[in-house]
DNA sequence: GCCGCATTGAGCATTCTGCTCATAATTCCT
DNA sequence: AGGAATTATGAGCAGAATGCTCAATGCGGC
């Protein structure tokens, strides 16, 4: 999991862009996602043997990431969402963003231009257990500063299903 | 789409909390996600009939979330991330977060504490996109001031496994 | 016009699903 | 400990889906 790390834009040469027929399946997909094959290559109006193989594709390709990210951080009692930006002091080498890695706590990790170099999303089951996050976070080689902030409303939690929708056309 | 806004802890009384047997499914799930639920249950040493049963209460109690998260935005065509925190002038009715939510590029919005008072995630095309997205921000109504963050690398991207190990228990 | 690529339709053996029911095994409550 | 409720398990069965292959059919680029 630690080597998870990669450029935003590296993948891009590898990776081939969904189409309007991929996102087309995507999008009912997200509407049903225990939809057999032939579920939705009816609702598509398309051959069983095309869904298959987009699905296959759009798998085996790197387009669709992990499962773990439907699930609700609040399912597994985790109620608390913050954001937590971090400055590093010296080169960051490995040591730092393991260290900060090995909390399950985290479950996300970006690095950021701006004031912080580091910005860590993090489940709590409190604010207690917040703060108690917080301070391993501190404990990190290099971490000279952070910043807590609470996420009080999911307005609207992570989704491209917009982007999809654009893609899908017409 | 514009209503799926929800407060982040009025589910934990509806949801039942997914215990060590639903984390062990999903970390199968999470580690094969076209498994079918015999393999599933194999390879989990369970009876079919479980593990069908875990998983229709949690696609049905809403700990699972939409399939479109486990879309990558770089497959769709915006390989940029940022992050823009805008602060908000008046008092904040549905047509800041309603102009604000019909901008496809944002994939994800947060009400936050702290110096600004929304957060949003935002994908782009490249810089210049990056710019207009910008600048539709600050057109929606109420907003003064935005800040943007670029991420420069997604060390993790979001995923809740390392919680499922720990629910899944040793 | 020709070639490569994607879609389509069909067929077939195997596997899976959805469902029900009855029987253990656990957990919880008193 | 006793008993009740919830959960897991095993079996069975008809219908549906999957994985696979092959051939035919568009469709765009050169």
């Amino acid at each position: 999991m630690l080597n998870a790390a990669r450029p935003c834009c590296a993948i891009l040469s590898t990776m081939r862009n969904v189409d309007a027929l991929d996102a087309r399946i995507l999008l009912a997909l997200d509407a049903d996602p225990r939809a057999t094959t032939v579920a939705l290559a009816d609702r598509l109006g398309l051959a069983r043997n095309t869904v298959q193989a987009r699905l296959k594709r759009l798998e085996e390709g790197g387009q669709l990431r992990e499962h773990s990210r439907r699930v609700a951080p609040e399912a597994l009692g985790y109620p608390l969402l913050a954001l937590v930006t971090m400055s590093i002091s010296q080169r960051v080498g490995q040591s730092t963003r393991e260290a900060i890695l090995r909390i399950p706590e985290v479950v996300e990790l970006l690095f950021t231009t701006g004031d912080g170099d580091l910005l860590a999303r993090v489940v709590a089951r409190d604010t207690e257990d917040l703060h108690r996050i917080t301070n391993l976070l501190l404990e990190a080689p290099g971490v000279v500063r952070s910043n807590t902030t609470i996420v009080l409303l999911e307005v609207q939690p992570f989704s491209v299903r917009s982007l999809l929708e654009r893609h899908a056309g017409p």
